[in-house]
DNA sequence: GTCTATACCCTGATAGAC
DNA sequence: GTCTATCAGGGTATAGAC
C-alpha cells in the first residue's frame, strides 16, 4: 500500500547515483517510479527531504559489506583483498561519492551527514583490520593504521574518478593492486 | 578587445568547479563574466563549446605542475614530496576531477577528453618517477611502476572526495602522508 | 560585437478535487 | 493517497535591431 513511497525512493537512489543530486528533477523521480505528482509531495515534503531519505537507504545497505570486512573468512589480509577486489559498476562510479561533489550535498547536513558516517566508519573498520594484520605479521609495519586506512579509501574513490575519465575499469583495477603490494609486509 | 571572451571563458572556468557542468547555467555565467546574453553566443555556439573550450584551458593549467614534478630540484622521491604536499584548496574539490562525476561530461568526447589526457599523462608522469626512485633505491623495489602510478592520482582524486564528505582537510593529508610512507623503500 | 525581445520547455512546488 | 490544474521562475537558445 505504500509501494508507491518505496518505489520513490528506489527511483531517487537510482538517479542519485546516475545524475547527482543537482541533476535530479522531482518530475523524473516520479516518472521513473510511475507515480504522480500529488503522491510524491503526499509522502515526502519535496526534493530534499526525499533525497535524505534516499542516501540514508542507500547508506544503510553498505552494512552487509562492513561485516564481510570485519567479521568474514581469511586473515586480516585476506578480508580487504576480498573487499578490494570485490565485483563492483566501477564505470557508474561510486553511488554515495559521487554526490559529495555537489555543492548543494555538501552544504546541507541532512544529505553529506549519512555519506560523512559511511566514510568515517569504513576508515575505522580499514585501520582496525591493518592494525590486526600488524600483529600477525601480514601488514608491513611501521606504518600508521590510520593513515594507511584514509589512503586506501581514497584509493577507492579516487579509482572511481580516475576509471570514468579513463572510460576504462582497468584503472581502477591497477590502483586497487597498487594498493595491496603495498600494504602486504614485504618478502611475504 | 575581445576580452568578453575571455572573461566568458573564466567565469565558466569557476563555475564549472563549483557547480560542475549540469549545474551550471549560461545565464550564471554572462552574469559573473559581466556579459550579455548576445556577446556569449556570438563568441561560443552554446554552453557546450563554451565548457569545451574552458576546460581545455583549465587542463593546460596544470602543465607547469608537471614541469616541476618531471625536472624540479631534488631526488625522485622529493619531487613526489613535493607534488603530494603542495598547497591544495582541497574543500573546493578537483577542478576537473570533479567533472567527471558529470553524465553529460563523460558522454561528451569533447568534455572528456582534455581530462582523460590530464589523468593519463600525470600517471605517466608519475610511472617514470617511480621508476628513477626505484633505480637510486630511494623507492620501494618490487612494484609495478604503472599500478603505484595509477593508485598515486586515484590517492589524490580520492583524498579530495573523502576530505568533502568529511568537510576536513586533513582526510587529505593522512591519506596523502599514508601514500609517502608506504612508496617510500623501508628503513630509509 | 553587443543588446533586447521572444520562445518553449523544465523545475520545484502549491491547491484543491476525487 | 492520488490526480490534475496551475504557477513563477530558470535553462538554453534564436532573431533581429543597433
Amino acid at each position: 500500500m505504500d509501494d508507491a513511497r518505496s518505489r520513490l525512493l528506489e527511483s531517487t537512489q537510482e538517479l542519485l547515483w546516475e545524475r547527482g543530486y543537482t541533476g535530479t528533477s522531482p518530475r523524473a523521480i516520479q516518472e521513473r517510479a510511475g507515480v504522480g505528482q500529488g503522491s510524491m509531495y503526499h509522502h515526502f515534503s519535496g526534493k530534499r527531504d526525499l533525497a535524505a531519505a534516499a542516501i540514508r537507504q542507500t547508506t544503510e545497505e553498505f552494512l552487509p559489506g562492513w561485516r564481510a570486512v570485519l567479521a568474514g573468512p581469511g586473515t586480516p589480509l585476506e578480508r580487504l583483498e576480498a573487499w578490494l577486489r570485490r565485483e563492483r559498476d566501477i564505470l557508474r562510479g561510486c553511488r554515495i561519492g559521487r554526490l559529495v561533489q555537489d555543492k548543494e550535498v555538501v552544504d546541507d547536513e541532512a544529505l553529506r551527514g549519512p555519506i560523512d558516517e559511511v566514510f568515517s566508519g569504513t576508515i575505522g573498520v580499514l585501520a582496525g583490520l591493518l592494525r590486526e594484520g600488524q600483529e600477525s605479521g601480514e601488514v608491513r609495519a611501521g606504518i600508521d593504521p590510520d593513515q594507511v586506512a584514509a589512503m586506501i579509501l581514497s584509493v577507492v574513490q579516487g579509482g572511481y574518478v580516475v576509471a570514468r575519465a579513463h572510460q576504462d575499469p582497468e584503472r581502477f583495477t591497477a590502483a586497487v593492486e597498487g594498493v595491496l603490494a603495498l600494504v602486504a609486509a614485504p618478502g611475504r
